[in-house]
RNA sequence: GGGUAGGUGGCCGAGUGGCUAAAGGCGGCAGACUGUAAAUCUGUUCUCAUUCGAGUACGAAGGUUCGAAUCCUUCCCUGCCCA
């Protein structure tokens, strides 16, 4: 059997290593439990996480045992790492609900049944309970204080202000790491390259007890060539969500991708084998657009399964090509006509504000039923749904199908 | 605890009594060009009413003034230096 860790170097999903000669030699030789850390912050995984889901998947597949550790306790504090301002806290609640949400989601890409199992852990468990003076004494006496401000993820924070209370995260995600290592045999803690101070934290705090057999792993972020993080949508993040992000939005985003990203998205994001991903991503300028339908189509086909992925491409084929039915759509009822142009738009949440609905019009961006409107008291009518239907259009690629709610 | 500099629209950052819904940049959106790409150029970017206009907004609450983001008072928060 081939070793997972060429699989993951040959995909591009390796940034750091604390030790790669015995990383690579462990995983030939054992089923490894290995850990990732995901924050409950909100109440959908969105496509940060993916990167990570997609590496335990691989990793499980070849043997290893994932072990998902929700941070229900940290969420408490914050990561400060990379961000510039502390974050807000989290109640209890939100927690307990994020957490449930996310376990859906994740077991669509790991199995919580059969030999090598995924476990999910909250850390809340073990961190709530902690008595500070005795953390402080067992745990942080083995923390250097000058160490942890040179880190890099502080550098940053230094500038602007960091609180002890933020500082103490690192402490806590490497006692994560130590306590899964006690009670799991976890030996590797796995994350994005943002995360690497942290991960170096709590394979520094297992040696230190005198152990030497934890190690550390982070992937590469998603960007775009000028290093821009992926996954942004005017809206915000891309969830996973369907209820946060539609299925058809989802696979436009990624349908939408620059040139130079397809190989690393069809890489990460995609089991395609790896012979198919050279040849797709090797095409040429125009195209390129095939290898772009089929990483969108994959994609979608993951996270959302394949009906989900084939009405998307459907609806966006009826769209962009003309061809196929427009019944999968982005469909909006209406509750009757007429109706004015402005507050179809504002309704459909094509553009937040009447406002900004007027500037849309204005600058020629909505069409309706393929004809460009620039009029904004243009009242929508009983004639333009001569087919059943109406297509209301934002830009190039943003469609809505209205309908009316009571047909007669 | 003492001293000091600050808190401005999604972010960064000008503005120090009326011409300020607030320069500039980034980001976002739209238009042109294209391949549903990138780059580039143009427009736009608080809300309601697009006719005039009105309402909110410069950390919070009060006050001075015909008029405040700009002045005064109290409070909250943050950086830096000293202890």
């Amino acid at each position: 059997m081939k070793n997972v860790f060429d699989i993951l170097d040959e995909r591009g999903y390796i940034e750091q290593l604390t030790h790669p000669q015995e990383i690579k030699q462990l995983f030939a030789k054992e089923s490894v439990p290995f850990y990732i850390g995901i924050d409950p912050t909100a109440d959908s995984l969105h496509v940060g996480h993916f990167v990570s889901l997609m590496v335990a998947s691989h990793m499980q597949r070849y043997g290893h045992k994932p072990i998902i550790l929700v941070g229900g306790g940290t969420a408490t504090i914050g990561d400060p790492s990379g961000k510039t301002d502390m974050r807000k806290m989290l109640s209890k609640e939100d927690i307990e609900h994020n957490v449930a949400c996310i376990k859906k989601q994740v077991e669509k890409f790991i199995s919580f049944e059969g030999e090598n199992a995924a476990i999910i852990v909250n850390n809340a468990d073990w961190l709530l309970d902690l008595k500070f003076v005795e953390f402080v004494r067992e745990i942080g006496s083995l923390f250097s204080v000058n160490k942890m401000l040179a880190a890099e993820c502080y550098k940053q924070r230094l500038e602007t202000g960091l609180t002890f209370f933020e500082m103490s995260y690192m402490l806590m995600q490497s006692y994560d790491f130590l306590y899964l290592y006690n009670k799991y045999g976890c030996k590797l803690q796995m994350g994005g390259n943002d995360q690497w101070s942290n991960i170096i934290g709590g394979v520094d705090l297992i040696r230190k007890i005198g152990k030497d057999d934890s190690f550390g792993l982070t992937f590469k972020l998603l960007t775009t060539k000028e290093g821009k993080k992926m996954g942004k949508t005017e809206k915000g993040a891309l969830w996973l969500d369907p209820e946060k992000t539609s299925p058809y939005e989802f696979y436009q985003y990624w349908r939408n991708i620059e040139d130079s990203s397809v190989d690393n998205v069809l890489k990460m994001l995609t089991f395609l084998p790896i012979e198919q991903i050279n040849e797709l991503a090797n095409l040429k300028d125009e195209q390129i657009n095939e290898a772009k339908k089929i990483a969108a189509y994959e994609i979608t086909k993951l996270i959302h399964g394949e009906e989900e992925a084939k009405k998307a491409e459907e609806a966006s084929n009826a769209l962009f090509n003309g061809q196929g039915s427009l019944e999968n759509m982005p469909t909006v009822e209406l509750d009757s006509t007429p109706l004015s142009l402005v507050d179809a738009i504002v309704l459909t949440n094509i553009a937040p504000s009447k406002g900004q609905a007027r500037t849309l019009i204005n600058q020629g961006g909505i069409s309706l039923n393929d004809e460009k409107i620039t009029d904004i008291n243009y009242q929508i009518s009983d004639k333009d749904f001569s087919t059943g239907y109406a297509i209301l259009k934002k830009g190039k690629k943003i469609f809505y199908k209205l309908q009316k709610k009571n047909m007669d």
